[in-house]
DNA sequence: TAAATAGTGTCTCTGAGACATTATATT
DNA sequence: AATATAATGTCTCAGAGACACTATTTA
């Protein structure tokens, strides 16, 4: 039985998509250009359509606000967001999704959004910019970045972040850049190199600058990290 | 703006509420008495009131089908399931929520649900005696399970699953139910002991039957195991 | 040649697995 | 005494961290 008492939603997806520029780890963001929250930032999203999946809607909203749907290897689902009052409108579901795409050579151009851009997500999380953040976009943010780093920790996802071919030196500033430590070059070798599956050598090489020149690599077959790569500290 | 094309939809919790019964690991579940699916089991659950929380929700359904919402004290998002036919009466977004309790002593007792009972994982996931499982509800019990092996290895959640006051040898039997392995007892121990605020000595000692009586322990204030308690084979 | 980065080697320490041994209860 | 379970001790091995050292490039 479907109580009357259970009033009608509105069912939204919004994207986390992170990647690394400039050794940072930054978030795709779209600005409002409507109210609420005009001329806030927002994570790119937007109503599910009937008959819709969620990763369908996921994607399709990313496509048409930013163009970069097909660089999208992983999608997953973060959290679902619900409180009565975080759309003032009314009451708004959203499933969140977390995104890892490389660096996009291409400018990341939205046909619907007013304007997107990427941010650093420290500038964007701890900035003292007063940058405002629209909806609970910020908690959602929260929410992914902090998935983001464990996730690195136990898969091979960390991969994703990097265009092919890299060197061990790319894949090592992506953990630097989601963590904000630094890692010893040789013992992050001796560990990547070491779970089969998670990088395949090029056989080629690459000098960049000064130097000796660095092995190439792509993307192995592996997707989990046995045992997690440590994260330091903690 | 909210389009036109966007279809409103029914918002629901549900809840995987798992435990440890006669050595096995257990789901509650609840007998469907009406159509879709009536005489299939289910997950407890149902719609989500206006203005109320996910979480708020997710424990009134289980105090009112089950009236088990007291010992709730962990309670976590596990994700949320959308697929458009999901429920063939219309468009139902589902966020399945995730609860550990002890063997409780107090028969599971439903004021709503036609029946409800605790079922073993297995014998429910895989067993071939046909038992019928409403909606999509297999799907996010395997969801579920998976989780909880996941989450007792890195957390001190395991401790969720028994009693106060409990034995190594019970904290032990958790891991091997959920996880379907046997753990060496001496090495289990040094695991355990060695984490600081996993458990708490209280002095006292027990005796069960046969053997020499064991130490009593309760639950400590660690939340998180650093390095994480390894699971055999994998 | 100096500087910089890539890559190798080695030592130590922690922690997990295997398993022997001792302790304390019941029957 | 026999048996069962609790608790302790010991050996070994894998892997992480620290860091010295070698290799190869550019300025």
């Amino acid at each position: 039985m479907i109580p009357d008492s259970t009033a009608p939603v509105g069912l939204t997806v919004d994207v986390v998509l992170l990647t690394i520029r400039s050794e940072r780890l930054s978030v795709l963001m779209v600005e409002r250009g409507i109210e609420p929250f005009a001329g806030s930032w927002a994570l790119p999203g937007g109503f599910v359509l009937p008959d819709e999946d969620l990763d369908d809607a996921a994607r399709r909203e990313l496509e048409e606000e930013t163009s970069i749907a097909d660089a999208l290897t992983h999608l997953e689902q973060l959290a679902t967001y619900a409180t009565p009052d975080r759309d003032p409108r009314m009451r708004v579901v959203s499933v969140a999704h977390l995104a890892f795409v490389p660096d996009l050579p291409s400018p990341v151009a939205g046909s619907d959004a007013a304007g997107a851009r990427w941010w650093a997500a420290d500038e964007l999380l701890y900035g003292s910019e007063g940058v405002r953040l629209a909806f609970d976009h910020r908690r959602i943010l929260l929410d992914g970045v902090e998935r983001a780093r464990s996730k690195i920790e136990y898969t091979t996802l960390a991969a994703e972040f990097v265009t092919e071919p890299f060197t061990l030196a790319d894949l090592r500033q992506v953990y630097e850049s989601v963590w904000g430590v630094d890692l010893d070059p040789a013992n992050f070798r001796r560990k990547v190199l070491s779970t089969p599956g998670f990088v395949t050598d090029t056989g080629e090489s690459q000098s960049v600058g000064r130097g000796r020149p660095a092995v190439l690599y792509r993307r192995g077959p592996a997707t989990d990290l046995h045992p997690a790569m440590l994260r330091p500290d903690s």
